[in-house]
DNA sequence: CGCCGAGTTGAACTGAATCAAGAAACGTGG
DNA sequence: CCACGTTTCTTGATTCAGTTCAACTCGGCG
């Protein structure tokens, strides 16, 4: 739990207050290997941030399997569009390894959320944050090839190419399994 | 400037403290039409909230101009990267009409933020709304073709097709004049 | 041992880019 | 208000990155 909070502090400074509230609110989850935590259809109660283990959030296109997002280590993950609209989510969650992970509920954040300050502002930093990694992230798409999209993965994040089966790693950065294979041989 | 305090409490109430305190934090400015705003490597210093008028945040790629989003009424536009890290912007806002705008400083925001937290909230549920549009922006570019990426923009926004040059339109959908030209053709 | 999912490799196809040239609209000055 | 140059838009021919379809290889595991 002190390594959320610490991931959170280093955001913006919590309050003793904040972080003992915080702490009460929180809930650690076991799961193995390959195990489903968000299904489809399921409204995402949960937002997850990863002590141990790595994590996949993804959805079904014409019946493809479709990577979103990959959650390692010091990550948050969580089917935002279904945990903020509390609507069936629409994507998935499923461990790729065994994880530890420390999880907050729903309403818990909205209590949190509405007594102190200093957690929103936290939270208002992140969704900044994460409106710019998509920034970046659609910059990629629109421009990159799949061979830098590629490359720009394995600099950011060459445990993940180890980690992650390849057909995951090639819906992720847009590109079909047999482009990534024919990329991985060149070179 | 109701306009704008309006926008901000539908989305959370807001005190009339805050409003108060926001109302002094405003200025309002008038641009002609075609007018560099923000420009290339200047740190952005406002958010904008477009009370009337049409303008649009581009950057450029090897040398080409890439439109990276419209404002219209009613919407905000800065030039986020630069504005909340403050440093030299990559991208540059102009008019493409004559505007009035609604503008709030950075060091003006921060003070609020700081001061209000029910403003705090606002832009906390403002930035996750940013982060799930791009989000589908992403997913358009990824699976949806030229032709589907134009119908789609002609249903959301049929009125930036009238008011905004094709060249703006089509680096915006990600495609070339070229194409665009074609696609309005068949049909 | 044989099956099965994961990965590789080859051949054909395709949506959109690029290159290039012409047509239409636009505005600025004489 | 017309003429000229400039920008915007259209149209055609060619090219290319990446997809699709399909067959084949390999390592593991019941």
């Amino acid at each position: 739990m002190d390594n959320f909070i610490n991931y959170l502090q280093v955001i913006s400074k919590l309050s003793d207050d904040t972080k003992s509230d915080l702490v009460n609110c929180l809930t650690t989850f076991e799961f193995a290997k390959n195990k489903t935590i968000l299904k489809q259809g399921q409204v995402c109660n949960y937002l997850y941030f990863v002590d141990k283990g790595l994590l996949r959030l993804f959805y079904y296109r014409d019946g493809k399997d479709i990577t979103d997002y990959f959650a390692t280590e010091q990550n948050i993950i969580g089917g935002i569009d279904s945990f903020f609209s509390q609507k069936p989510s629409e994507k998935i969650i499923e461990t790729l390894e065994a994880c530890s992970l420390i999880a907050i509920s729903f309403d818990n954040l909205e209590k949190l959320y509405q007594k102190h300050h200093d957690l929103e502002r936290v939270g208002r930093i992140l969704s900044v944050g994460a409106f710019l990694s998509m920034q970046e992230r659609l910059f990629a798409i629109q421009f990159h090839s799949a061979k830098q999209r590629y490359q720009e993965l394995l600099a950011r994040s060459p445990d993940i190419l180890q980690r992650v089966p390849l057909g995951h790693i090639a819906s992720y950065l847009g590109i079909t399994q047999v482009t990534l294979s024919r990329i991985r041989s060149q070179k």
